[in-house]
DNA sequence: GTCTATACTGAGATAGAC
DNA sequence: GTCTATCTCAGTATAGAC
C-alpha cells in the first residue's frame, strides 16, 4: 500500500471512529506510519484530505440515485413519480453503501454531526442533490416555491439527525433500541417525510 | 459591568456572529479588555462559558414552553391535546425570545449547526423536553414506540436545521429569499411534522 | 516526485506572583 | 480577584535529503 492510501484507509478508519476534529493529523501518521508533511504533500491540507477519503464514495452514491430516479421518472412518465418514490431514489443508494461499507456512512454521521454537512453536500453531492429537487418541484407544483424549499430544508436537517444517529435524547432520554436497523429507520423517514411534504401549503394567516 | 458580566456579553455576540469554534477566547478578552486568565477563574473552560451563556435564556424558554403545554393541555382535556397544538408549545417560545433577543437565537442556531445539539439540549433543555415527548406519546398511543422514536429523531433533525437557517442549498441551489421570517418558517415546520407525525405507522414488510 | 526533520503560529489551559 | 508567563497540542509551512 502506497504512502497516499495508508493515509487515506487510516482517515477514513480514525475519523468514522471519532470524528474529524477529535481526530489529529499526528494521530493519523502515526498509525499509518508515515511522516506528517506527506500528508500535506499528498492533500495540502486536513480538510482535503477528509475529500479525498469521501469523493469516490459519494461518486458511487451519485450515479446509483441518478439511475434509480431516471428509473422511476421513466416508470411513472408522463406524470412525475410520486415522493414516496424520489425519495426512495435518493436514500436507497444509501442503505446500500452502509450495507457494503458501514464505517464509511458512519464517517458521514459524524461530519454531519459536526456541522460539516453544508460544506461535503456542497462540494460532494450537490448536482444529484440539485436534480432531485428540481424532481420534488414537478410532484408538488401546487406548492408555493417558499414552502416547497422549507420542507426541503426540513428533510435535509431530519436527514442528516437521522444519519447521524447521535440523538442527544436516544442516549438519555429514550430506550436504546429505538432504531438499530438503518434500513428500517430510512424507510420511516421517507414515510415520515413523504406526509410532510404532502400536507396543504401553510396558511400565511397570523397565528 | 464587571469583569464576569463583560466577558459573557461579549462571548454571546461573538459567538453569535461568528460561531463557538471560530471564536477564540483572544478574541473574547481582547474586545471585552479584560485577561485571559479571568476567563478560566469566572468559567473554567471555553465549554463553560458558553454554558452561562446559555443558561439564564433557556431557563426562560424552558418556563415558557412548560406553561403553554401545560394550559393546551388544559384546554383539551381530558382528550390529549393535537400534535400542531404541541408543537407550537414548544416553538411559540423560540419565536418570541427571535423577536426580542435575535441574537441569541442566532447563537444557538451556530452552536446546533456545529454539532453541539446533543450536548446543549442535554444540559439546559432536557427535562423539558421529556415532558413534550410524552405529551406526544399520549397523542399518538397507536404508534409503535420506536416509529415514535424515529420521528421524534426527525423532528429534532428538521428542527435543528431550520433554526440554523444556514441552508446548504439555499445558498447555492436555492433563491436567497426562501424563508425570511422567522416565525413563518416554525409555522411552516409546525404544518410538515404535524403531517408526518400523522402519517399511518410504517409497514415492517420488506420494500 | 516522495518523503523526513524541523520550525512556526495560534489555540485552550494552568501555576503562581501580586 | 487579577495578571504574567508558560505549557501542551493543534494545523500548517519550509528546507532539503533521497
Amino acid at each position: 500500500m502506497s504512502t497516499k492510501e495508508k493515509i487515506v484507509a487510516t482517515a477514513e478508519r480514525l475519523i468514522a471512529e471519532q470524528g474529524f476534529a477529535a481526530t489529529s493529523l499526528r494521530q493519523i501518521i502515526a498509525e499509518a506510519d508515515v511522516n506528517l508533511a506527506a500528508v500535506h504533500y499528498h492533500f495540502g491540507s486536513k480538510q482535503e484530505l477528509l475529500d479525498e477519503v469521501i469523493a469516490p464514495k459519494a461518486a458511487v452514491v451519485n450515479e446509483q440515485r441518478s439511475l434509480l430516479l431516471q428509473r422511476y421518472e421513466k416508470e411513472a412518465a408522463p406524470r412525475p413519480p410520486s415522493v414516496e418514490k424520489i425519495l426512495t431514489a435518493f436514500f436507497e443508494p444509501v442503505i446500500d453503501m452502509a450495507a457494503q461499507n458501514p464505517q464509511f456512512v458512519r464517517l458521514m454521521g459524524r461530519v454531519f454531526a459536526e456541522g460539516m454537512m453544508p460544506v461535503v453536500v456542497g462540494k460532494h453531492f450537490q448536482p444529484t442533490v440539485a436534480r432531485f429537487i428540481q424532481a420534488l418541484r414537478r410532484t408538488f407544483p401546487e406548492l408555493p416555491e417558499p414552502e416547497l424549499f422549507s420542507r426541503l430544508q426540513f428533510m435535509i436537517g431530519a436527514m442528516a439527525h437521522a444519519i447521524t444517529g447521535a440523538d442527544p435524547l436516544a442516549s438519555q432520554v429514550l430506550p436504546k433500541d429505538g432504531n438499530r436497523d438503518f434500513a428500517l429507520m430510512i424507510r420511516r423517514l421517507v414515510v415520515f417525510l413523504s406526509a410532510g411534504f404532502r400536507a396543504p401549503a401553510t396558511k400565511e394567516a397570523k397565528k
